[in-house]
DNA sequence: CCCTATTATGCTCAATGAGAGTATAAATGA
DNA sequence: TCATTTATACTCTCATTGAGCATAATAGGG
């Protein structure tokens, strides 16, 4: 009875040098996106054919974010029936060497990336041009509070989606609906695509406690400092070194080669296998991470 | 490019009398669909008003699920373009009398149903048909193992999915393409919608772990006893009473209303009323359970 | 009115796990 | 040889959790 158009969103995200990079299109103000015309079972196994015939990354995990509905009435005022649904995935891939197109992904939400900074700056001046927006709504500054953890409020790093739609009606953004003069840092995006960018670094964050999904990111083999540095770069904030080998190798995820990594300084690092890729339920198995579920 | 229709389907769930239910049609064959004529900014605002457009209920929490799409050429055997696209949502909802169309949820999927079941039966006869299914083969006879909790592997409450879509590939359901001799009870579904209702429960159970969602599904009071119980009738397995409490008080989630409810026997309880009504923060709520993870 | 059955509520204890720090090991280069 | 650097091992404390025991408040029967 409704005749639509469809479309398929790809978040395709890799870790590089500890920076975690995400491919885009038309100078990073695009998603890789492409008609559903798939011949296969499932739009899953369509969307994989598709990503690894354009671009030539292997995909890992691959999950279905959201799918969005677009009134073509939009524009013209006359909200009327959606004429495009667009279904968005997230895949997971390694990144061998630098390739065209793939930008940081904190370029997008500088604010989500914890991992340096102190006392944050940018953290402030969030807070501040939020509390000029709250005006004085005690439901609204409570809001803001909870989302970006302020006023004693812990910082959840799961709430990326919360914080990037908070900003948005805040008029924070550029591709707000009425930007205010105050805007975020941060390389824009039409709003829906940059929402769908959101929407995949929170599942990422949420997946990557319980699921071993961090491999789908690590080369064959790897040290536990280069797997703490890429689930830190995920998380978007420092982990405690010690705890963090003491979890993971408690959880049997791993197993040694036998090989070393030799850097310029220090000991030698031992270099680890992940263990998931030879048994065939990666998918079932847990993986614990010592995140703080909030800080 | 790609002219193709669309349908929302709705999981709707209540709780009555410590009894999981969801509306269905049918004869309960079906579920609830409707094609996606929203004049309204979302998909999700135009589910929720279709749906309480249609049944009575107010819709508490309301989440997407997931998009399917369904080739016309399932029966020619000629892979095709997608036809249809199904996007299904979870709503939970109140239910205040007996009404028309809901069924028990454990009706579709008795084996999820672990709160009395000493030794279960049930899942011995299961665990058998697999075996048979799985010739001996490891991989499969590991991911039966740590789908189903067999062989000493925990029982994971969140698996339904993959229990389900398990169950479909080794034939034991009705709807299977090639149903073998020994079959699961419950009832039936088509295939598809028998998944998405597994999809729902798989979602609720890992939801309800940490978002404060269960007092969609309760009455305006409540006695910690009843709240249990409806956490339990959802989780599909029984919890121990004082650390339910002990963990439900420290959470500062419901506030006492100075009344108890007289039953039949016993000490009378004190009612409670969940706080997070009040704050228009509920989704940023969090809330904990003592469900184990595994058992 | 006392006693028992029944349910609600309060409390304790042990085991576990997480956060954070200290100590030792193995490399490099001066 | 020693300082420096990074990896790895161990310890200690505190919070959380699972489990059980104890007490409180009701109803009903002698």
């Amino acid at each position: 009875m409704n005749e639509i158009q469809s479309e398929l969103v790809a978040v395709l995200i890799a870790v590089q040098d500890e920076v975690p990079l995400v491919l885009t299109l038309d100078q990073g103000r695009n998603l890789p996106s492409g008609p559903l015309e798939t011949r296969h079972r499932s739009l899953q196994r369509g969307m994989r054919l598709w990503v690894e015939q354009q671009t030539q990354c292997r995909l890992g995990h691959i999950e279905q974010l959201y799918t969005f509905a677009e009134t073509a009435g939009l524009e013209t005022g006359v909200q009327d029936h959606p004429r495009l649904i667009r279904i968005s995935y997230m895949g997971l891939t390694r990144l061998e060497e630098a390739q065209q197109g793939w930008r940081g992904l904190y370029e997008y939400f500088p604010w989500e990336n914890r991992r340096e900074h102190g006392a944050d700056p940018l953290l402030s001046e969030i807070a501040r041009a939020l509390t000029v927006w709250a005006k004085g709504d005690a439901a609204r500054l409570w809001r803001c509070a909870e989302t970006f953890g302020l006023d004693g409020q812990p910082w959840s790093d799961e709430l990326v989606l919360h914080r990037y739609e908070l900003l948005w009606e805040a008029g924070l953004l550029p591709e707000s609906q009425q930007p205010g003069s105050w805007l975020a840092p941060g390389r824009s995006m039409p709003s829906d695509r940059r929402r769908i960018l959101a929407t995949a670094l929170a599942r990422l964050r949420a997946k990557i406690r319980y699921r071993p999904v961090v491999f789908e990111l690590m080369p064959e083999t790897f040290t536990l400092w280069q797997l703490q540095r890429t689930v830190e770069a995920i998380a978007g904030s420092p982990l405690h070194k010690q705890n963090f080998r003491r979890l993971i190798l408690a959880q049997d995820l791993v197993e040694e080669t036998g090989k070393a990594e030799m850097q310029a300084q220090g000991r030698p690092a031992r270099l680890y296998r992940f263990k998931g890729t030879v048994i065939g339920t990666r998918h079932l198995m847990g993986s614990k991470l010592p995140i703080a579920r909030s800080v």
